[in-house]
DNA sequence: CGGGACATCATGGGATAACATGGGAAAACG
DNA sequence: CGTTTTCCCATGTTATCCCATGATGTCCCG
């Protein structure tokens, strides 16, 4: 199963086109889509983003609640509301809507980092502070991660 | 399978129409519908609207209720009786008639934002409002989605 | 091992199509 | 008949397509 991997920084044009990294189409593209979610992360100044199989995963997370209910708008707004598709044109490139520009503090490059099932889009050196302090993070939560088979029973979500 | 996805705000011109987003069109004609179904919600000063396909099943879950119960009555008022079936012209613009719109206290701009199954349509500062205080519970509701990975990535549970 | 032929990719620009929006005229309605 | 709705066209803006270029990587063959 392909998933989004290493970082690449893209420059982006007088139209606002980026190329998605050649790398992330191809995963997009294995999961039978031309393109790709994004949304404002409600965590920080980046952009996440995603194929269809997670964006998915949240949608089905979505239709699970009742259909209206508090919850299920308030999620589905942020979500959903401030999500958007971005399908590459024919040269494999997308165009980043201003208002997740401006969230990201982007302005003529951006970088997009890899991380598993999905990944994120930074302005290079807001990126370059957090990588940093992640590294130190990293050290500090090393210990979180177990080898499987070291795993007492089923769930380990402590 | 398509669904309402991102934001838009558009503007209501003096006979009163305005472009359903594209986007949108093209998921109520997916559903086989040059048009969309709107109602009030019950909830708040908004609009809810959908293509046929949450529609029908909004009749189905009224058709679950005892037929002869005042829930039922009441609902079914609002959800059918006050819904409007709104076919969009050859521009893909839609007549918001005059009682919903008042209802959600909508002047000359409209915002809809995808939520799914399902869109709702605001007058642009009251979703603001809105917005802001669905991203604070968002955060509290966290617990269901906090750390990405605790989502099912690949159709883990169901 | 080295060198080149070729593919892939990021990037730029011009042409074209899609979209939101405004207004006029015909058609439907009461 | 007057009012409201639908249809049609015009316009500016934005997004999309298509082609060109240069840089980088890859592979094959000598």
């Amino acid at each position: 199963m392909e998933s989004f991997r290493g970082r690449f920084t893209n420059k982006i044009d007088a139209k606002g086109r980026v190329s998605l990294p050649a790398k992330f189409r191809s995963v997009a593209t294995s999961q039978g889509m031309s393109g790709v979610v994004c949304f404002p992360s409600f965590r920080g100044s980046f952009i996440e983003g995603s194929g269809p199989r997670f964006a998915d995963s949240v949608m089905q997370m979505l239709e699970r609640l009742d259909p209206f209910s508090p919850e299920r708008d308030m999620l589905a707004s942020v979500l959903l509301g401030d999500s958007a598709e971005l399908m590459f044109d024919s040269d494999g490139r997308i165009l980043l809507p201003e208002d997740l520009r401006a969230h990201a503090g982007i302005a003529d490059e951006a970088t997009f980092v890899g991380l598993g099932e999905k990944f994120q889009i930074w302005e290079p050196k807001a990126y370059e502070a957090f990588r940093a302090e992640a590294l130190e993070k990293a050290r500090a939560y090393g210990d979180l991660l177990k080898s499987p088979s070291a795993l007492p029973p089923a769930g380990g979500a402590q």
